[in-house]
DNA sequence: GCTTAAGCGGACCGACCGGTCCGCTTATGC
DNA sequence: GCATAAGCGGACCGGTCGGTCCGCTTAAGC
């Protein structure tokens, strides 16, 4: 696997880049089809990188989680608590908003090892952004990264059939707002 | 249609109450082969009374936004407008919980007069029901009832994969709150 | 440039599912 | 009870899609 021939490696990234827009673009229900020809592939070739339709979406998520995984961790520097917290909140928002298809079934990718992993990192570092600006008076206590997670998640879910556009802005601010102590 | 031979009218009722069951168990994808068998008869019959599976699907969403209409209605009465829109919310949400596979899509059946009818009256009577307490001053200006379906719609379809059983109820007071003015 | 094996891709398979059809059944009116 | 048409249901069809397979191509090492 580590080696792997110059054409095998170019196909393998074409393939994830094209996942990560045919999801993005069609919905969670993209044909594997869809995604090979936007790869510029045969099929076969998906299903040789990839054994199954899932293990090729677990990929493209734990890509996802592991982006927004090394963000809170940057975060975790900053001075202010809850400025950290709700710039993550945010771009957390931007990117759920971005790949509404890939997260939306996210559960069912838990399977995956990768996905397993990278969720529980991303929860435990977000943890500790959450409990730094409830110290500080500033979050309802007794929620966590789940529940955050869940709501925000749903808050943009909520905006996709919102006619105006800045939708998802209103809501997002709606869930902090019902967060706050 | 209607004059119907008394099995044909048995078999009907038998079909609805089934597909509602099934779409609450199931989700939205259950097969019409799946509600024929709960409902005891062979999937034709399920064709001769719907003439596609989306046209079943509305007249059981629609039954069930009538359901919701009425008690809208009822609650216009009411003295104390914010107890009244709470009281829909909550109502609203219990429904949403039960039935969420039948209002996940819901935006897909509206091409069926029915149900187009029925949303758009049951908007009117939740608008009403929000100005009143907007006027009272104790909800955020700028919502409609678009906005908190949608916020209840989602906080409901965020608790689904929550570990602890009461988290909708967390989930929606969390958007009750953020509705504030 | 030759050898070789890694890689490719499209033909193919089988499962699934929405929808049709038609021979059989049965409720209904007389 | 009989005639009749409304109703039934399961065999069947066609399209879709995930996944397999194998003959051809081509990168890579010498």
């Amino acid at each position: 696997m580590a080696v792997r021939r110059a054409d095998a490696q170019r196909n393998l990234d074409r393939i994830l880049a094209a996942a990560a827009d045919a999801y993005a673009d069609v919905g969670p229900d993209v044909t594997i089809d869809e995604i090979a020809r936007r790869a510029g592939v045969g099929h076969g070739t998906v299903f040789r990188h990839f054994p199954t339709k899932d293990a090729l979406r677990a990929a493209v998520i734990s890509a996802r989680l592991d982006e927004l995984l090394a963000y809170a961790r940057e975060l975790l520097e900053r001075p202010d608590p809850r400025a950290a917290f709700e710039e993550f909140v945010w771009t957390a928002a931007e990117a759920v908003r971005r790949d509404r298809a890939l997260f939306e079934g996210i559960e069912e990718c838990v399977t995956f090892e990768e996905v397993a992993e990278a969720k529980k990192e991303l929860h435990e570092v977000v943890d500790k952004l959450i409990r730094r600006v409830q110290r500080s008076g500033m979050l309802r206590r007794g929620v966590d990264s789940r529940d955050v997670g869940a709501l925000v998640g749903a808050a943009i879910q909520a905006s996709m059939h919102a006619e105006r556009d800045d939708a998802w802005r209103r809501y997002v601010q709606v869930v902090l707002d019902g967060l706050r102590a």
